[in-house]
DNA sequence: ATCCGGAATGACAGCGCTGTCAAGAAACCT
DNA sequence: AGGTTTCTTGACAGCGCTGTCATTCCGGAT
């Protein structure tokens, strides 16, 4: 199984190498018959042409690297895939690159992968979309970046988002439509600045309808399962309890759902509650849990989308929103009197 | 900012390129002095070798690449992670490839993937662990391959598992010291070899314990939370219904939960339910799922051993199994009469 | 001193491709 | 017909490293 390089294919049809280069690369000024030629031999013989070479030799890597460090299964799988159907199209291979946050060697580890594998561009997610550090290293390289809903340094590089601010307002809102007045919320991570716009949004319904924020309806929490069933816990022990409660994720939503179920309320009857993400958790639990649902996938794709176009053009739209949507399932209904 | 090369290194230490190719490679024959030279000279310029030029040039590439096909987000996730952490302790970059089972394109994916970059092996996860095809193209290629928990061809390469059918076996019997007789299952997708391995222990702990196996306790599911669900109700509607469900996955142990909820039964009480994996869903549901823990993060790193060991010796263990762990929680008790 | 064997080092080709530039072929213009 | 311009093609030099092989250096044996 020797290898078949280009040259053998030159050798097949009967051309140099440089043609051959120049039909794979799609370049102009060949004649249409030996494009065609060419392709055809290349077909039989099953070429496939050495992207290490290519990459060598040219100035561009066909690869791009999606950096990221979250501890969510669901929201990486996610992402992964959607950045890897588009990659796929454009003929860009994608490299995964987990990393941690806290460890003092991820700048070291991310110029690394650029140096060591000549990257054409790096998509970065949060929180790792937010740390100057690499940010820093990376534009020192001259490596273009597209991030993931960043939170600050904006003007940094283009990136996607989704207005949190705005889908929380309207999961508040839909809340309150339904009759709630007292709406419980539990926070998300702080480290997250998508837990601040959140609880913003969550400010903000209130207002618009004139609903005293009652600090004692808001607890921290972190994101985790655990976290939201203390919060839950917490906010359904107090004597006058809410009639909902909006956690900041699905996963802190389960937690409220098992302590709901240890206090054996009837749901949604006696308590109505909201996550957000819409993970499969959301669907998998009892009741469904209403959420709001994340193109995590749309942002993966969007984000390779615009690096290619940075990466070929050498700009692109500063940033790109996506839309999210209010998913109403089992877990929440009209509160009762 | 300028990219340093070896070139700019083996002219700052006062040696030739192949000195400092020497250092960099560990090859003997450098004397200590000036390997603690070129060692200093490279640290200070900051210097990182091109993985493309070395690969290209020589015969490893330090990559190896992990293949799955599977739409759990948590098990790839932790395969990934585990696989992940492995390659890098001995310095190898790890590519993951998603594929599809089902697309024609499989096997031209996995040799472009090989022929492209030169990759020094590969791990093949189920199920595509057990595509013929694709083994049969890797092996073409005199590519190493190690497979994780390959149902069939055991010969085609050496692998790592866990024995299913004995962790089945086990919670199965479990369920019968908690006092319970009637026990029904639920399969998972016939395509995963796991699935008709964790029926066997299921029958087997049966037949230890004399307790007639019957069909009517045996219903099919693919390991989604809607087959779960559809299992559940199908059991759970009979008109003399298991005391305990044990599902093949914990999706589907999930799906009977909300079968259980559906019909008020109480938990355990009246129903108790195991599932299988331990994912993160069987601690974030009502009850909290028995299950048992699938060590896949360790069966990733265990991959990427084998897979070294094969790259770099020419051989490594026929196959190597990895524990399980019976993981007790609230979904599950003694049979109430 | 002389010779020898192994350790230390370097010169150089080449991995498979792309970029540059020059040459030849075809098309277009007076 | 001659002179341009444009299209098509190929020769050749690298990209940054490793493999091969030749060369130099050194201490010890003679």
């Amino acid at each position: 199984m020797g290898k078949v390089t280009i040259n053998e294919v030159s050798a097949a049809a009967g051309v140099s190498i440089k043609t051959v280069s120049r039909v794979l690369n799609n370049e102009p000024n060949v004649r249409p018959e030996t494009r065609q030629r060419v392709k055809q031999v290349a077909e039989e013989l099953n070429y496939r042409p050495s992207q290490v070479a290519r990459t060598l030799a040219g100035r561009r890597s066909h690869q791009i690297a999606l950096a990221y460090d979250n501890p969510s299964a669901n929201y990486v799988y996610h992402l992964q895939m959607g950045a890897y159907e588009r990659a796929s199209q454009s003929n860009f291979r994608l490299l995964f690159q987990p990393c941690a946050i806290n460890d003092p060697n991820t700048e070291a580890n991310v110029t690394a992968l650029i140096d060591e594998t000549h990257v054409d561009g790096v998509i970065l997610s949060p929180p790792v979309a937010e740390s100057p550090v690499v940010i820093e290293a990376i534009a020192r390289r001259n490596t273009p970046l597209v991030r993931i809903a960043p939170g600050s340094l904006h003007d940094a590089s283009p990136y996607v988002y989704q207005d949190d601010e705005e889908a929380s307002r309207e999961m508040t809102e839909y809340l309150v439509a339904l009759g709630h007045q007292r709406i419980g919320f539990i926070c998300g991570h702080p480290d997250h600045v998508a837990s601040h716009s959140r609880l913003a949004g969550y400010k903000r319904a209130l207002e618009a309808h004139r609903l005293t924020f009652e600090p004692d309806l808001v607890v921290s929490g972190r994101f985790s399962f655990e976290s939201g069933l203390d919060g839950g816990r917490k906010l359904l022990t107090q004597a006058n309890r809410p009639s909902a409660i909006f956690a900041s994720n699905d996963d802190m939503a389960a937690g409220v759902l098992m302590a709901a179920h240890e206090l054996s309320l009837k749901l949604p009857e006696q308590l109505s509650v909201a996550g957000f993400d819409d993970t499969e958790l959301a669907d998998s639990v009892w009741p469904r849990l209403t959420t709001i649902r994340q193109p995590t996938a749309a942002m993966g794709a969007a984000a390779v989308e615009m690096l290619l176009e940075l990466i070929e053009t050498g700009k692109t739209d500063p940033k790109r929103k996506l839309d999210y949507r209010l998913i109403r399932r089992a877990s929440t209904g009209p509160v009762s009197h």
